[in-house]
DNA sequence: TTGGCGATTGACCGAATGGTTAGCTCGGCT
DNA sequence: AGCCGAGCTAACCATTCGGTCAATCGCCAA
């Protein structure tokens, strides 16, 4: 009250309900995303979002429907392409780039991507669609590494000879493994450098940076 | 009701009580592990385990005890020993062993697995004792591993020169990978079998089963 | 038989839940 | 002016929640 009608001023004029409409949705989003869906109750929104219950439920038919809409208003960061990411990169650069990237990403968004996981983890019938978006996600990412696995062994840039989805497959669940280490260790265990600097040693047979024993060590470090 | 009091004919007599407490422990597991500690109610641990609701308060002060109780319980099987499986092992089977030992664990206790990550992703502060004991098995496994590497590098059994830490770090991220993956996608996506050989590989540096060039492949790949 | 005590119950409580409804305001249209 | 519907609210509803309590029941010792 009194803060909501003021805002003629701004050359922008929302329908004045897509407004509150906004609001809601934003308080919404930080309550489910740190208490979760049942621990929220719609008068909390309410008071987060300075606006009557009621309201919400003029927006919103239900508490499931303003939960989907939440849940879709935070996966949009994650729909960014991120393919042509990759200019005129080799495919070993882009490998690389790829890894990085995922790994950034989640530690950007770790508070939203932990939301999704033990959400998911949960109850999967509340967040059927937001599942279906997750494995699509999943599996472009997938189809990518696998592309580019397969091209940098055709070139012969790869050492590693097993099948490109295998391959995939495997560095994809240590992705995976470092995300959720993450998610618990915190920021001192991740270390997206040095994870790249593992993923090229294994995929491209690379020595790592500077052994002191550099005689001693076999370069090749694929070779058995 | 009816048929809680005919038991008397065995040779066990539980103190009459410890029985009523353990079929409330097992309707709370059940419930709780399904559900989830929000979305399962008294009421419904009372009906499931056909008991009064007060009795439940008589045995557990309150519906956090109970939880906790719940938690301790699915806990058990997690403190198997691990150790002493490996008699007269060498290092790389150990290694093999303790891999899949891990999968196997995850792929029989799916269920109550999938439960504790979305319990300790979800509120850390109901489950901080679980926290405290998972970490407590996570960093035992890890030690275990760890210092199995740094056994096998010294008697020049592995070709990874990398730090044991590093190593016994990122193969447990990738065991963690697959084990979500496993959660999510079930078990056509898991192959224990698989994963062990790839560990092998990485590892120990062993080709995998049929490839043309056998003992040294591409060995100049190292120095692009 | 009595009494005491652990075990067990139905009835109840205040608080909170998701959801509804009647009614208010106010800008725009005729 | 008259009205209409979008936007919004206070008050209310039935239900369920976690938790309590007085009253039992069954059993064993005195």
């Amino acid at each position: 009250m009194g803060a909501s009608q003021v805002k003629s001023g701004s050359a922008e004029q929302r329908s004045q309900s897509q407004d509150s409409r906004d609001e809601i949705l934003k308080a919404a989003m930080h309550l489910f995303a740190n208490r979760g869906f049942h621990e929220t109750s719609m008068s909390e929104v309410a008071r987060e979002a300075r606006v009557s219950k009621a309201l919400i439920f003029w927006h919103f038919k239900t508490k499931e429907e303003l939960f989907v809409a939440v849940l879709n208003r935070l996966l949009e960061p994650y729909f960014i392409d991120f393919a042509e990411e990759a200019a005129a990169m080799d495919e070993r650069a882009q490998i690389q780039k790829l890894v990085e990237f995922y790994l950034l990403f989640v530690r950007d968004n770790a508070s939203s991507v932990r939301f999704f996981l033990a959400q998911m983890l949960h109850d999967q019938h509340l967040s059927e669609s937001l599942n279906d978006q997750v494995l699509k996600l999943y599996t472009g990412y997938r189809a990518m590494l696998i592309e580019l696995i397969a091209s940098a062994q055709q070139k012969g840039l790869c050492t590693r000879n097993s099948a490109p989805e295998a391959a995939a497959g495997f560095l994809l669940s240590a992705l995976n493994g470092l995300l959720i280490e993450y998610l618990f260790m915190g920021e001192n265990a991740v270390d997206p450098e040095g994870a790249v600097a593992m993923v090229n040693e294994w995929l491209f047979g690379e020595a790592p940076a500077p052994p002191s024993t550099s005689s001693e060590n076999q370069g090749g470090s694929s070779a058995a």
